[in-house]
RNA sequence: AGGAGUAUGGCGAAGCCUGGUUAAACGCGGCAGACUUAAGAUCUGUUGCAUUAGUUGCUGCAUGGGUUCAAAUCCCAUUGCUCCUACCA
């Protein structure tokens, strides 16, 4: 069965479709380009991709209503390595990924099978995400759809790689990475079994020298070396003499695996431990002499297997020297009583609120007991945080005293090993760390590696200025921009696995799917006519004609062809807006905005950037590899494209995280069934069939509420317009159909039965305005009801309603809102009474009471002495002391009402007579003075406030 | 650990930049009434506490302090949460 959504969504996708209207070509219009980052389609789509859609759709539908050419192009990054990892888990069967592609991305049985080849995976997808994205009405220029493996592409990325090769953006160097030395990849966090989301730690390695040889220890504290008071070996663990460089290095032999990724090292012989067990070795960086003991809390795995001893600071070291003394077996057997003896804490580092050694006092707060006592590790945490955050290099050491522990630790050991006496390496933040196949991973140093030099300097600075023009939607994510900008590092640009375009002078590397991604948004401009060109002849010549305007005599391409071409380009280029989601912000967006500064001329450069935030599933985290997710398609075929894109764009601004809930879903879905019933009833009821072209606009409004209506409706128009405008399509929508709708819920409420003529038009124009102002987000229904009532062509190309300021009234609404501001008066009185009155009276407020009013606004501050001071003075009431007694009272009451100025209460309210008296259920009289007054209630009328006496 | 953002009523969320129009829009949920055989849908009212002639008082916008005649709004500190920190794009 076929929903009726379903049959107008169908309809008007193919009208759409087959008039072209979405297909954009350079005309005299004034142009409008925006793009959103295109998917990598390794799933399927869900409500979280149809809200980063959905957004520039509504922002291209409402510009376009507004008169511009606007350019709104899709295409599919597939480039990257996560589809190679997902085919060969299908390859192999793997149980927990058959699963999610079968249930949650709802991929058929006979498709799953060929999920075995990484390109049909993409494929697949991104044929899916066209479709979806056509179901929800997407005005995309499909012409220029592209996939990041087309031939044609791969020649434009590596025009601009090498562009920015030959300006000097891209250098050699090494990098560590999480590998697996049996898949012999580097892993990335989904090919991993166990060890998700762990970092990689830097270790300083220092030095102490014993005979021919260094005892290399590893630390994240290099500072602390002057601290150091003995090394730790672990008398259990085996170790060996290995060769690095022209050093001797004595390491553990299983910290040998890891070490071996990351330099050349190479094995000499087997050490044993336990005969180095109190010999003194020597600090390098002190020239002190510290002896070597036994401790068992040593990991051979972790770090060199080998440490150095810091009790004063290091929680861990000082239990242990304490254990170690108390162990008289132990000191027996490697005869350290007399080494024991002098070995003392030293103190290295000053932290306020503690003495010379922390380590010893958090030991006894915390009671630790020993070093296998759980609580030790709290007690280390907590020590190296404090001391990294607060503590300070204490007075009596050489060169750093008094400087902060966390501005010169990077110093101390960069210094060091510049000097040679330290090295450094690379270990996981926790381990262990396993890949999929079951093997554990290492650190691998890759060497000869690719970078984009985004620390470089003037690189950097262009960009500064680049962004400073940008305009950035929220302005919060600002700062986070300019913070990323300035601490980029070199960014490893090359990779070893995945799909992608190769470097054209280093052919063993892939350049990385980010990097391939930065300046595509101009290739969108051109795509359409590079489908149809020979990749072999789009030469760098060609683009740098194209893009740059260089010329050349290598172009292959057709003179007038490339021309137009240009002529395309030049006409889109730059980009208004860009839109993406905010994990993108330290990464794509920058680097989108580096290379356009890079490689354009300041007028092609990047105009606006809107970034996205998340979305959550009835308050959780929207996970496809958790299963928590909602696919786009089956929310579109239980509640319809308008229904779903209405949600997405009504309940959170596009840069807060959305919450997909299915009960308020289910609102926005009866929100929009009444609007159409509205349209309906707006229909019949002039008794004859509605017809946009014949509504008479121009006959003059003359009742009261009538006007109000109108003015209303003009402040909604121009409130959801200025929200549109930047992006704010909650609010937009806020006020463009919620608030409006409350509006109308009570226009016709107040008119009751009683409909003539001008209501009817009134009504006409009311939906005609509102079909247009909803077009851009409910295009479906738009266009059918705008057809259904007679609306001249497309509403999707009709002109986005503007505010009419003649229609306009302040006084109007401020007018509405007395009459029911009595109303509720009135009920609320009643609710205090509980009997009901027969007959109410409404007392005016005297003339000079709206003279102080009008002397209060001028002055403009609720300053009582002057309001009081210019009333007496002006005269305005022969009563001094009720003046005094009325400015004090209206000091606040000024604040609160928004005085507008003098209105005609009388009319209002004998206009309105009728609506009030059927409201509260009895008789309305209105004095305007106190003619009747019984219990004195008259004088509590203030302007807008009439005073109430019911009986 | 570092960076950025954020914190509002039963829930979601406006308001904060530009302090007084804020017991705080709008939606969801709750309650009452109308319609209906009934349910649902729809419409009307209500939804911090107190209060039987008034449009008021009290409490209140993470916590603690400050600036001001006046603070949800500005400043400082603290705490919680979210995102990013490099082979996921």
């Amino acid at each position: 069965m076929i929903s009726l959504h379903k049959t107008i969504e169908n309809k008007w996708r193919k009208k759409w479709d087959e008039s072209k209207i979405f297909e954009s070509n350079p005309d005299d219009r004034e142009k409008l380009f925006l793009t959103v980052a295109y998917p990598y389609p390794s799933g399927a789509m869900h409500i979280g991709h149809g809200r980063t859609y959905t957004v520039p759709d509504v922002y291209a539908r409402f510009k376009r209503m507004q008169g511009k050419n606007v350019l709104f192009p899709m295409a599919w990054h597939v480039t990257g390595a996560p589809v190679i990892g997902i085919a060969k888990r299908i390859q192999r069967q793997d149980p927990w990924t058959l699963n999610i592609y079968q249930n949650v991305h709802k991929v058929p049985e006979d498709e799953l099978n060929k999920f075995e080849e990484p390109e049909y995976i993409v494929k697949y997808f991104s044929t899916e995400y066209h479709n979806v994205m056509d179901s929800l009405g997407f005005s995309i220029d499909w012409r220029r759809e592209f996939r990041t493996t087309d031939p044609t592409y791969q020649k434009f990325v590596e025009w601009q790689i090498k562009q920015l090769k030959n300006k000097d953006y891209v250098k050699k160097g090494s990098h560590p990475v999480k590998y697996c030395v049996s898949c012999e990849n580097p892993v990335g966090d989904h090919d991993l079994l166990e060890g998700e989301g762990i970092g990689i730690n830097e270790l300083t390695l220092m030095k102490f020298k014993i005979d021919d040889m260094y005892l290399v220890t590893a630390t994240f504290r290099p500072e602390t070396i002057y601290g150091a008071t003995n090394v730790w070996l672990n008398p259990d663990v085996e170790y060996v003499k290995a060769k690095v460089e022209d050093e001797y290095w004595l390491i553990s032999k299983k910290s040998y695996n890891n070490l071996s990724n990351q330099k050349k090292v190479e094995i000499i012989e087997d050490i044993e431990a336990k005969p180095l067990i109190g010999r003194m070795v020597q600090n390098i960086v002190t020239q002190e002499e510290h002896p070597i003991l036994p401790a068992s809390f040593v990991d051979a795995e972790y770090g060199t297997g080998v440490v150095f001893s810091v009790p004063g600071h290091a929680p861990a070291d000082n239990i242990a020297l304490q254990d170690l003394k108390k162990d008289e077996k132990l000191i027996k057997e490697y005869s350290l009583e007399e080494v024991l003896k002098d070995l003392k804490s030293r103190n290295v580092v000053s932290l306020e609120g503690y003495g010379d050694f922390p380590a010893e006092e958090l030991i006894e707060k915390l009671g630790v007991k020993n070093q296998n006592d759980e609580k030790l590790q709290e007690a280390t945490n907590e020590l190296y945080k404090q001391e990294h955050a607060k503590g300070v290099m204490s007075e009596h050491i050489p060169i750093y005293a008094g400087q902060r522990v966390s501005e010169v630790r990077d110093v101390i050991s960069e210094k060091l090993r510049n000097e040679k006496k330290a090295s450094q390496m690379y270990d996981f933040a926790e381990r262990p760390i396993i890949c999929r196949c079951g093997n554990k991973c290492v650190v691998k140093i890759l060497d000869d590696q690719w970078f984009m030099r985004y620390s470089d300097e003037k690189w950097t600075k262009e960009t500064q200025n680049t962004f400073d023009k940008i305009e950035i939607i929220p302005s919060e994510v600002r700062s986070n921009f300019n913070y990323y900008v300035g601490w980029l590092h070199d960014w490893a640009c090359s990779r070893r696995i995945g799909l992608g375009t190769r470097i054209p002078w280093d052919n063993k590397w892939l350049i990385e799917p980010l990097t391939d991604s930065t300046i595509y948004m101009s290739y969108y401009t051109i795509a359409k006519y590079l489908r149809n060109i020979d990749p072999e002849s789009l030469n760098d010549a060609f683009f740098s004609k194209v893009f740059l305007n260089q010329d050349s005599d290598d172009i292959k391409v057709d003179e007038s062809l490339v021309s137009q071409i240009q002529t395309e380009f030049n006409y889109w280029y730059p980009l208004d807006w860009r839109l993406s989601a905010k994990d993108l912000i330290g990464n794509h967006l920058t680097f989108h905005v580096f290379h356009h500064t890079a490689i354009f001329p300041e007028d092609k450069r990047p105009q606006g950037i809107v970034v996205f935030g998340m979305g959550l599933l009835e308050g959780n985290k929207m996970s496809s590899s958790k299963g928590n997710v909602i696919l786009l398609e089956d929310a579109i075929n239980t509640h319809g494209a308008d229904v779903v894109r209405l949600f997405l764009m009504s309940s959170a601004e596009p840069w807060q995280d959305f919450d997909w809930r299915e009960k308020e879903v289910k609102g926005t879905k009866r929100r929009l069934e009444w609007f159409v019933d509205f349209a309906n009833k707006v229909s019949k009821i002039n008794n004859r069939n509605l017809s946009f072209k014949n509504i008479k606009k121009d006959i003059e409004v003359k009742s009261f509420i009538n006007k109000w209506m109108l003015s209303q409706l003009n402040q909604r128009v121009k409130e959801s317009g200025e929200a549109l405008e930047v992006f704010q399509t909650r609010k937009a929508l806020q006020n463009g159909l919620f608030l409006l709708k409350k509006d109308v819920d009570h226009y016709l409420h107040r008119i009751g039965d009683d409909i003539d003529d001008e209501v009817a038009m009134v009504l006409g124009i009311v939906l005609e305005t509102w079909l247009r102002l909803l077009a851009p987000f409910t295009p479906h229904t738009c266009e059918e009801l705008w057809e259904k009532y007679g609306g001249e062509g497309f509403i999707s190309m009709a002109t986005y309603p503007e505010f009419d300021d003649s229609l306009f009234d302040e006084k109007v609404q401020k007018s509405e809102e007395i009459v029911q501001g009595i109303i509720d008066d009135i009920h609320e009185i009643k609710k205090i009474v509980s009997n009901e009155p027969e007959k109410i009276h409404l007392y005016l407020a005297p003339e000079w009471k709206w003279s102080v009013f009008d002397i209060a606004r001028e002055i403009g501050k609720p300053d009582i002495g002057q309001i009081m001071g210019k009333s007496i003075k002006e005269n305005v009431h022969s009563d001094k002391k009720e003046i005094a007694d009325f400015a004090k009272k209206i000091s606040r009451e000024m604040t609160r009402i928004n005085y507008v100025g003098h209105l005609n209460e009388k009319e209002i309210l004998d206009d309105a007579i009728d609506y009030i008296s059927g409201e509260v259920s009895a008789e309305i009289i209105i004095h305007e003075d106190a003619d009747y007054d019984p219990e004195n209630k008259a004088r509590n009328a203030i302007p807008y406030k009439p005073a109430i006496y019911m009986e």
